[in-house]
Formats: structure tokens, sequence, C-alpha cells
RNA sequence: GCCCGGGUGGUGGAACCGGUAGACACAAGGGACUUAAAAUCCCUCGGGUUAUCCCGUGCGGGUUCGACUCCCGCCCCGGGCACCA
């Protein structure tokens, strides 16, 4: 064999060879085991960076391991392909999104076959093309035949100079990210997905997630933010109008003191109308026109409100209190509008404060006798009821759950109510570049469904991308003016595209069938292939196209066209690779990518390098200082198999007599087996790839030792393992040395290696004597050892007898196996 | 601000269920080989006036025979917060 590793032209050579034989192709096998392994597909803002290589290596390895055990293993790679910065590039520098996206799927595609991935391109996809949008807009035609999509007044960034709707990331501290003119919010008819329907399921389930990690289960289900409580319906002195407010608090009824609407409330408007107040409430909203729904509602935020002149009765006592708008109560939230009990909620407290209003104590703590006056903060725990009528005495917690909530449903004053923080989910974008909304307006018909048969809506190709002004949709009359599918009149298209979140929440179903063109996706395919048994992606995505894609799946199993309700069986949330503390990315402007090191060291390299830079889940701050490391030790695996080759061509005869040496060799295997298995079912692929390196240290030091030993079972079986074991890291490389070693081709369809666990056992073990504590002694002792002979050699020690002397021992502890810890006085 | 993570040598990290802190690497220093360099190989490598001792896993407390690991309170860093994906 060379005796250079020349990493170049083995990764061009397998690379190729791969290729032709068509190694990582796919195909249902019912009554096979089949695993599917996904990666979260990528946004194409460029070419490949060190983000992606951390992320789709998890995925290959264990991708190239399970097939390797036997299993049928689909794993799909594709583009999510629409997004902003493509229509950015666009305004910016004149390239339409379609080029620089497609451009860029082909920098991104090239840098990951270059990494070797095990990827069956034959099911490659790209959510901006038009067969696979086709049926996303079908798909929304079903959500919308079932009510699940409709349309509705939204707020939205909106920047007055460039008279254009704004992303969040285009508005930087509350001003345009390019004109720098302060962003109002500006109420726009929009298309949501009733997600709000699904909630209670979406929150329930997740009980059926165990292989989910814990925190995004707890990030989910906060961000639902069920509740429970009471409507409770005020009214309007002064006009008699119902305004129903929602509580967890049913029980501090009698403490309100005043009313509270969200500043954008319509009922503000009409209640200030004409009086001395509508000027008052102009300048309020003016002063929250540039602020976050995150800072207004921020504990620390200094409360802001203003009076609207008119007064709300309280139904359980008939008391008529003032009505102000608050900057800290939102519309979006429960009914837009609240009750205010300053003794008992710390922000109606602050307000209260703030503003001089009456603050009064209807909840007692336990012995204690609160006060209005001297109060510095509200009471929200558990306690007495008092100047609360008929309910003085009872407990808040009874008050709360059972006797106020029982007294105002008799009443008819309210009822018991769930309430959630999860809003319905806005898919209207006032941009090009996404999936048009298949939806045609026309005056005699109103809103119209296109038929499935016109799908798809195609993007118009010849549009202007200006920096300022309506949407290129909303400019293209080619693409605007329509007949009505209804009544064959002049209509208008829907001029909105939809979330990019959409597309992507049901992708992984698409991978099942990529190439129908008759259907989204073929039953049969999706019945065997899905749901995915492993989804690995970043952290980032833990909560929105997590929590979308799972609404996703129900409404399809309830519209009868999948058989399972939860996506993703099991999620790997890896950290991110950092730069200078930010995520990588291209926006951020801090990528590395894989090219540079492709020259100096190969796809192996570096493919090794950043799976042994830490565990998956982990953050991982870049520094190339390392990857020299991981380069030096294929070129130990290579230098320690052309050893091995040199020494079966001299045809030495065997030691069958150094059995000792033998044993160590089968233990060093076995043991290495063992732990590398373990360490890739668990994704602990550093540590894995550390118990590989440390069997190359073991069998170099072997082969030193005594090299007549590898002409045996034992020796070949060693380098054989070696090999087997670093080819889901190392593909190249190792699929080199499987046809020196004389293997068949592919190493990557050789079984996986198993151990015999007998073999795999040591034989001494490093016994650990502490005393109180403290580790006082190390023994070697025989690793089946019983625990009383543990307890016996550790007192048995020269050392501990000394340690011993005039000492009182009260309690020995023994940890089989490992320790013995002795407690004196 | 709220929710979710994280913090261990000069560096990346290991310690899997409360039981030997620092595996495996990187960097650094010393040595061997070489005319020389590269490559390779060997040794040292948390701190302490150099060891059978003491200290040490962000900080302060606690539980325990025993705490990087569990509990309470802080500090710092990262992610998400609904139009970046």
């Amino acid at each position: 064999m060379e005796e250079r590793y020349d990493f170049k032209t083995i990764e061009e050579k397998w690379r190729r060879r791969w290729q032709e034989a068509d190694l990582y192709a796919s195909h249902e096998e019912p009554g096979r085991e089949k695993k599917y392994v996904l990666v979260m597909f990528p946004y194409p803002s460029g070419p490949a960076h060190i983000g992606h290589v951390a992320n789709y290596n998890l995925g290959d390895v264990l991708a190239r391991y399970l097939r390797r055990k036997g299993v049928n293993v689909l794993h799909p790679m594709g583009w999510d392909g629409f997004g902003l910065p493509a229509e950015n590039a666009a305004i910016r520098s004149g390239v339409h999104p379609a080029r620089y996206t497609w451009d860029n799927i082909a920098l991104l595609k090239e840098g990951l076959q270059r990494l070797g991935y095990s990827y069956d391109w034959d099911r490659e996809l790209a959510t901006c093309a038009p067969d696979y949008y086709r049926w996303t807009q079908w798909l929304f035609l079903r959500f919308y035949e079932k009510g699940l999509a409709y349309k509705a007044l939204a707020r939205a960034n909106w920047c007055p100079s460039c008279r254009t709707v704004l992303a969040n990331e285009q508005v930087i501290n509350g001003h345009c990210e390019r004109c720098e003119t302060l962003v109002v919010q500006k109420a726009l008819s929009q298309w949501f997905l009733r997600i709000t329907a699904y909630a209670e399921r979406l929150l329930a389930d997740m009980d059926r997630l165990p292989g989910w990690p814990e925190g995004v289960l707890t990030m989910q289900r906060n961000w639902i933010g069920r509740s429970e409580g009471c409507e409770v319906v005020f009214h309007v002195k002064e006009t008699g109008q119902e305004m129903p407010i929602f509580t967890t608090r049913p029980d501090t009824l009698w403490g309100v003191t005043f009313f509270l609407l969200a500043p954008e409330h319509p009922l503000a408007d009409e209640l200030t109308r004409g009086t001395p107040y509508e000027k008052d409430l102009q300048t309020f909203r003016e002063r929250l026109r540039g602020v976050s729904d995150i800072d207004r509602i921020a504990m620390e935020a200094e409360k802001d409100g203003i009076f609207t002149g008119a007064h709300a009765v309280n139904p359980v006592n008939g008391e008529e209190v003032p009505i102000w708008t608050a900057n800290f109560v939102l519309m979006e939230y429960g009914t837009g509008a609240v009750m205010a009990v300053p003794a008992h909620d710390q922000r109606d407290f602050e307000f209260a404060r703030k503003y001089g209003l009456p603050i009064r104590v209807v909840i007692q703590p336990p012995g204690g006798e609160l006060d209005q006056e001297e109060m510095t903060e509200a009471y929200v725990e558990p306690g007495s009821m008092v100047n609360s009528a008929r309910f003085d005495g009872t407990g808040s917690e009874a008050g709360k759950l059972e006797a106020v909530p029982d007294y105002l449903e008799e009443r008819g004053w309210g009822r018991r109510t769930v309430n959630y923080r999860l809003r319905d989910w806005l898919i209207s974008r006032q941009r090009y570049w996404g999936v048009p909304i298949p939806i045609v307006n026309c005056e005699k018909c109103g809103t119209v469904a296109v038929p499935d048969s016109d799908l798809p809506v195609l993007l118009p190709e010849g549009v202007r991308f200006e920096f300022e002004g309506p949407s290129p949709l909303e400019r293209s009359d080619e693409f605007r003016y329509t007949t009505c599918p209804g009544c064959g009149g002049p209509a208008e298209r829907e001029t909105d595209t939809m979330d990019t979140f959409v597309d992507s929440s049901w992708y992984y179903i698409r991978y099942a069938s990529p190439n129908d063109d008759r259907e989204a996706f073929d039953p049969e395919a999706v019945r065997y292939w899905l749901p995915v048994d492993q989804y690995i992606g970043g952290i980032e995505h833990a909560i929105m196209h997590l929590l979308y894609s799972r609404f996703f799946t129900k409404v399809l199993m309830d519209l009868g066209l999948v058989e399972f309700d939860e996506p993703f069986t099991n999620l790997l949330c890896q950290g991110m690779v950092v730069m200078g503390g930010a995520k990588m990315s291209k926006s951020k402007g801090n990528i590395i990518t894989p090219d540079q090191f492709f020259e100096a060291y190969g796809a192996d390299t570096l493919r090794l390098f950043i799976l042994f830079l830490g565990p998956p889940e982990a953050d991982k701050e870049w520094s190339e200082s390392g990857i020299d490391g991981a380069h030096r030790f294929l070129h130990r695996v290579w230098r320690l198999v052309d050893r091995y080759l040199s020494i079966l061509t001299l045809k030495t005869q065997p030691v069958l007599e150094d059995s000792e040496m033998l044993k160590r060799l089968a233990f060093l295997t076995h043991s290495t087996i063992k732990k590398v298995s373990e360490d890739i079912e668990r994704f602990a692929f550093n540590t894995a790839i550390a118990a590989i390196m440390e069997y190359t240290n073991g069998l170099y030091k072997a082969i030193e030792d005594s090299p007549d030993a590898f002409n045996t079972f034992e020796g070949h079986d060693a380098l054989r393992s070696l090999v087997l074991l670093l080819a889901p890291f190392a593909p190249f490389i190792t699929e080199e040395l499987w046809e020196e070693l004389g293997g068949e081709f592919s190493v990557h369809q050789q079984p996986w290696p198993e151990y015999d666990a007998e073999l795999a056992r040591a034989e001494r073990i490093t016994m650990v004597v502490q005393v109180n504590g403290k580790v006082r002694e190390r023994i070697e002792v025989d690793s089946g050892i019983p625990s009383e002979e543990m307890e016996r050699v550790a007192l048995d020690s020269a050392r501990i007898r000394k340690l011993l002397e005039g000492k009182d021992v009260s309690k020995v502890i023994v940890v089989p196996g490992k320790l013995v810890n002795i407690v004196i006085r």
C-alpha cells in the first residue's frame, strides 16, 4: 500500500465509486425494520459553513451506524428555499431571488457532498420548487376547508418612509434597519392558521414524547401557557357595553379598584371619542409606537397609562371603577382587558402607586395584618379572603378554585374558562419569495379558494424588486388580476405569501415520496417511513418550528392523510457553533467554511475534528486549534495498517504460546467495540472517537512489543475492527484501508462488529480506599472481588492501618467493584 | 424582563445513576532521531517553597460517609420571545 496517507486521491476516488454504486439509495421494504434519521434541512444562505458540518455530521454518523446494524435507513437532504435574505439580495443587488437561491443551493450541496454524507440524493427536495410548493398550497386549502385558515386584522411593523412591512429582524431598536425611520404598528388584514384550536392536544401529547429533551418540552409548555381561571363580564357604566376579562384570581374580585384596556383596544377609541381624553390616548399611543411588546410587559419596565374618562362596573359589588389603558396590557393575550387588583398583583400595584389609584386588601396572609397604606409590594401568596362580602374568611385557594367561580356561574356574571398564551399563527407575509396563498378575492363571490386542479399558483418571474413600497406581487398585474374560479368574472389574487415555517412544517413527510406528482405524499411510503425516528437540529428551533410541525401533523391526521399525530419520536437538540459569542450565520458575517480545510486536511479530518470538539448538545466556540490532532490520528491509523500488512508479508509463524498478548489484544478489541457502540447510541461521538484513539495507541504498543502476535486471529480481528469502528466517522480513509485489508466493498455495508462481553471485561481493577471520603490508597484486585473481600483488603493495607491507629472505625461503606470508604472519628 | 440551557487545567473537553476530578486531544516545555528541517518517537504538563500533605469543577451556603453531579441564594455567558431561519 501507499506509504503516505494521500487523502486527496482517496476522497476523490471513493466519492466517485459510491456515486456509481448508488450506495445510499433507500427503498421501502415492508416488514423490515426501518429508521428515519433526519437533520433539519438548511436555509441556503451561501456555501456550507462549520455550523452545517457540526449538524450534518451527527445524522450521518447515526445513519451509517444504523445501516451497519442491519436497519433500513432513510436519510434524506433538501433545502428550505424560501426566505427573506433572497429577497433582500434582490433588492440590494438586483439578483433574482430564484437565481440567488438556486446558486446557493448548488454551493451548499457541493460542500455537503465533499464531506461524504450518506444522503439518498434521489430524494432531494426544495421548498421553493413549484413541484413542492404546489403541495404546500394544496395543504393550505385543506386547512381552509376545515376552517383552520382564516383572515383577520393584525398588527405588522410598518415603515412609513419605505411604505413597506418589516420583519422583526429588520427593526433595530424600534427603527427601520434601512432608513432609520421610527417603525409603527399598522393593522393589516392577514391570514392565520388556527393553532389555538390544537393548544390542548399540543400540550397533552407532550406526555407521549419521552424521547424529547425535557428542556424543550418545558419551553413548549410555557409557550402554550395554559392557565385556568374565569371569564368575568364587567360593563361600561356610561354605555352599558360588556367588557369580558380573563382572570386566574377570581378570589380577588372584591379588590378591583380600576380597570385596564390594552392601548390598541378599539373600545379605548370608542370611550374617548369626542372627549377631552381622546388626545391623551393619541399621545400615549405615540409614546408606545417604537416599543416592542417584550419591553412593554417587562416586569421592570416603567408602568405607563392614561385615564379614558369612562368607568367600569364590577358585577360582584356594583362598584364603579375608572377605566385606564396601560402599556403592560396586550391586545393579543386574553381579551385585551384586565381587572386591576393592586393589592395582589405587582404590576397593578406599581401602576396604582404611580397614578395615586386606591389599593384595597382582600387577601390577608396567615397571621399577618396587611395595611394598604404601608404595603411596599403586592401580596400574591395565598391567604384568607377579607372585604369580600359573603366570602370573608374563605381561604383564597378555595375561593379561587371553587367558591367564587361557582358564585359567578350561578349569577351569570362569569364562567370557568381556560386561557392560553399561545396565539394563532400569522402566516401572511407581504413579500415575494414565498408560497403564494392560493386564494382569489372576487367582488361577487368574496374569498374563493383556487381549485386544486389550478395548482400551483406560480410566482411570476418578471417582477421588479424595489427598496420601498408594496411587494412585487402586489405590483404585478400579471399575477394579481385573474378571473374568479367561482363566477368567471374579474377578480384579484391574494398577494400575500406564506411564512416559511409553513414549508418546513411538512417537508419531513414529503421525503417519503419526494417525486410524487399526483399527491402531496404517497400513503404507502408514509406508512412505512414515518414518523421520523430521530430528528436532529439546533436548539434555536425548540419552540416554533417544532411546535408548528407538531400542529401540522395533528391536522393531517384529523384530515385522514397520515396515521400518526406526533412527527418526531426522538429529538436531539445540538448546540450551536458560535464565533465571537454569537451563532455562526451569514447574516452575522461570522462564517467559517469547510473549503479552506479540504485542501490541507481533507473531509475525514474535518468531520473527525468537529465531532471530537465536544458533545452534540453543547455550544462550541469555534477554534481550529486541534485540527492537527485529528489529522495526525488518521495518519497514525494509516501507518498502523501499513505496519500490520508488512508483518503479514513476512509470513512469520504466529506465536501461539504468547497467550497473554493475545488475551490483551482481544480485551482491547472487545472493550473498544463495547465502548464505541454504547457511545454512539447515546450520541457521545466525542468519547467514541477518544476510545478509538486509545485503542489505536494500545495497538501501537502491542505491535511494538510483539509484532508476531498480530499474525493471528486476534491480530486480524484487531485491525479489521479498528477500520470497521472508525468507518462512520471517517468514511473515506476507512474505505481505502478496508480495501487494503482485503475486505469486500463496501466497508459501509459491513455488519457492525459485535463484542464478546466476557472478552470485554477487565480482569484486574483498581480499587480505591478512602478514609473519611478522602482517597488514601489504591489497590489492584481481581474484578470479580466480593464486597467483604474488598473491605478486608482495604483494612489490611499497611497505609490504611497506619491511618487508623488509635481511631474508632464508625462505619465502612463498600461500593462493589469501585471503592471502600472508612469513616473514623 | 420572562422561559430554557450552560460555566471543570493555558485550550477543546472526560468523569454515563452521588463514589478515583482532569480520560482523549490541542498548545507549551524538555529530550531522541537528523548535516538541518519536517515527520515520527519518548518524557513533563491544575495550583501550592515539590509531598504518604493541603487546596481546587463560576461565587456563597446546605444535604451526605462521600458533591463537578442533589437543594437554596447569587454572578456571568448563550438560545428563544411569535415577520431571521
